[in-house]
DNA sequence: TATTTGTTATAGTACATATATAACAGATGG
DNA sequence: CCATCTGTTATATATGTACTATAACAAATA
């Protein structure tokens, strides 16, 4: 599997899978219709307990990223036309807070607003067109 | 005082405080050389313990945004120029981090590359060029 | 020198994290 | 149909963090 935790990490072990699910997805390691291993074989996997896996999967559930289907598992949805406006709202909301916070931690160490929007930039073209990638 | 905190919001009241003067910083209302409220009188503004505003500001030194001189109390420091090298290194580190985890979310939903960097440049604005400054 | 400063120690409560069993309803493959 | 696997929920325990409550300390200062 591609998943690893970090015991000694300062992150919660359920964010740690739960981002990890995420950048699979953002990076289409993960697309629409992939199942996911269940709870139980992933937390043996991990060397984890079960519910810190599940606490996992239901983070994502509920953010719309995964669907639960009985016995067929966590499966990936498509976010992009399944997504509720209002959970599509409410992720822009949050982001541009997060925005806002790191920018005036940047000011108040004497950053400029040039220098934001240069490392914001260098980031958005890291994650959204990584080396050996066509686009 | 301009500070005050929510006790119901899920973010520590410590880190709330941490966060009011960082951003106060920022923004120039509070500039190096100036005072801040002893522990004491703060937590008794805001009705809370002396140890929670005590950890608020223990935290703002261990980041050099203030000195602690015996009696004097809490002081705001010229962070651009007393900054060590370390320092400022180990903040844009963790900012190129977090803005790397932000783009990645916003991948995930199906946002694009150039929609991170007008919500990162918009929230550079907000920040760097308040309405109202003749910058 | 008496007071105020941040700092530290100790103790208690409350909540989050993670673990360990156990049982449950629903979907599914045989 | 039915045994099995799925996520889900219910307890219980242990640990760490957050916050509160007193109390005392060294350092700086008016």
């Amino acid at each position: 599997m591609f998943l690893e935790v970090d015991l000694s990490s300062d992150e919660p072990i359920y964010r740690q899978i739960r981002a990890q699910i995420v950048s699979a997805v953002a990076s289409g390691e993960l697309a629409p219709g992939d199942s996911l291993p269940s709870v139980r074989s992933l937390a043996g996997d991990l060397g984890v307990n079960m519910h810190t896996v599940n606490k996992a999967y239901a983070m994502l559930r509920d953010e719309g990223y995964v669907t639960m289907r009985g016995r067929s598992g966590a499966v990936i949805a498509d976010i992009t036309r399944m997504a509720s406006p209002a959970r599509a709202q409410e992720h822009r909301e949050r982001l541009t807070a997060e925005l806002a916070r790191l920018a005036t931690e940047l000011k108040a160490r004497g950053g400029t607003r040039d220098e934001f929007v240069r490392l914001a930039t260098a980031q958005a073209d890291a994650v959204f067109c990584p080396p050996g990638q066509g686009t």
